[in-house]
DNA sequence: TTAATTATACTCAATTTGAGCATAATAGAG
DNA sequence: CTCTATTATGCTCAAATTGAGTATAATTAA
């Protein structure tokens, strides 16, 4: 193997820090720091002499800059692509490469509310809460079937990933709706790294600085695809809940409404809460508060609850 | 944020090139570089201003030195650690802090036998085809209950990992049972990272260089998981197959037998693959062979089969 | 007291899964 | 040529899981 190296590069640890919210799953973000409107992901240098390991250098400066308590984190992915704004041409000099390794983080709080920002303001088609959303129909299939043309590829690609024609919508593919966006020019992103000439006139979500929305849309899919199979939306819950909350956390971050018998079937079958005895009071008949039953210990690879899913979900 | 970087590290981008010879899952492997009897994965740097994206990098090197046709490439994860060799202190200049980004690449055929390792020669705990691997309730699991001891969380992760007690086994643990062990102290490279005083006794599989046994089974982990619900599998396949060479293939990776008409039924429920109208010739009656559907185009989110596992894997 | 609201128990058909038997088509032994 | 071993493939069937309800209970607000 070739031992000599020319190029050595920085380390940049980006955090998708993820709560909900409410009803909305909300994404810390840092206000611009590079000219543009454009909310950004907050990250901090790796100092490899410093931290022994990435995940303790990324806890490090998300405690120093934050304050969070976060429980769960995840690394995503490690970009390294040029031309995608990731060495942020802006403001870092020549001959320095930058390579970003992207983390999911969930903490149960989100305190300071105007430094979140919600998941489906960057990506509107992704909540399916409502129903279809209208962007879809009215904006993005258009275009995007503009740009397959009579392209078999493409077609082909645009149905397995939007589902267009005569398939379901599958909510874990957002990573693969956004890359089939920039790749058409239908996100801003696109246009700021100069893949697309003329500026879109659509507003398809609030875009992100550099490749912030592409991290945040892998921690989206990557969110989305676990919680079927780990019980990680505890560590979006408090330590006491309603089984409705535990739902409402989940519809909020895959985006779809779930059959609320058959959610509680699977909760009880896993056996991952168990009751507080304590009850809620709300607005209709109180509900039983109940807590997680693996917390302390690292529930990482425990059952995890399979949701149930609709099964025809193309409008 | 701290814009003073300190510290830039070079980028390794390390493979798990993977084939299945025969019923034998098997793993491309470098000879020893740094005096110790133990193989390597094939690793090359990353130089960010000669290729774009860190995939092409890697492509780039596995072409000139491998001259292999590798289809489907995924990366796996980025280990920074300190400590866990992964800057190989042996050869390397003070200073140099190197990360290691790992890869998962799939290949149909696999010349030069040499080069290639069996996957199970290192991990002879996974592979349960023939029943419960003897070097569990051998070697592995008597060590670690006295490694565990009287520790409450030491034996619940014993259990979610390893199934004991009462639980079942669940093939895709490599990575966590491969650190557990290393934690324990029960694998070589425990020993030559300093963790482990005395070198220990019993051979728990054939140890790799740094952190690449590591990286092999986050591979393994990862193909395991992958098998279920895409279908990777093809990526391993010659053109034209039989249905049981598709089904000793996946079960030669899930390390594990599965029933022979129920994977014929999920193959021909998920409409897969396509008789190609010719048959093969073997020992008993002629199987019929087969094609993947969807070549060409990147099947990367197809449907997949999923694996119609026993229940009750615990023996 | 009534209506609206939310929680929870229970049912039931459709589908999927796990496990098996039965039969078909070949090669090789005798 | 016949029998046997071997592999392929078609088909069945009970058990478990899932999807989609209905029915009823316990509250608050009007």
């Amino acid at each position: 193997m070739d031992k000599n190296h020319t190029a050595s590069v920085l380390i940049d640890l980006s955090a998708a820090i993820v709560s909900v919210r409410g009803d909305q799953p909300v994404c810390l973000t840092v206000p611009d720091v590079s000219g543009y409107q454009t909310p950004g992901l907050p990250f901090g240098p790796f100092y490899p002499d410093r931290h022994r390991t990435m995940e303790i250098g990324l806890r490090q400066w998300v405690i120093e800059q934050t304050a969070l308590d976060i429980g769960y984190v995840e690394q995503l992915y490690t970009f390294g692509d040029r031309g995608r704004r990731s060495e942020g041409a802006d403001n870092k000099k020549e001959n320095e490469h930058i390579v970003s390794v992207g983390y999911l983080a969930l903490s149960k709080q989100c305190p300071q509310p105007d430094q979140w920002s919600e998941w489906y303001k960057h990506f509107p088609w992704e909540d399916w809460r409502e129903g279809r959303p209208n962007i879809l129909n009215q904006q993005i299939i258009p275009y995007l079937e503009a740009w397959a043309g009579s392209d078999e590829l493409r077609r082909l690609r645009l149905q397995q990933v939007f589902g267009v024609p005569d398939k379901a919508w599958n909510d874990e593919f957002v990573l693969d709706r956004y890359e089939l966006m920039y790749e058409a020019g239908l996100v801003w992103e696109a246009y700021a790294d100069g893949r697309q000439k003329e500026k879109i006139s659509a507003q398809n979500g609030i875009a992100m600085q550099l490749d912030h929305r592409r991290i945040l849309a892998t921690a989206m899919s990557r969110l989305r695809a676990k919680l079927k199979y780990r019980p990680v939306v505890f560590e979006l819950m408090p330590s006491a809940f309603t089984l409705t909350h535990v739902q409402k956390t989940t519809e909020a971050i895959l985006g779809a409404v779930l059959h609320k018998q058959n959610f509680r079937r699977q909760l009880a079958q896993n056996e991952l809460v168990e009751p507080t005895g304590k009850m809620s009071k709300a607005r209709g008949r109180p509900a039983e508060l109940f807590k997680f039953k693996h917390d302390e210990s690292q529930s990482t690879n425990l059952p995890g609850l399979r949701i149930p899913l609709g099964k025809s979900r193309n409008f």
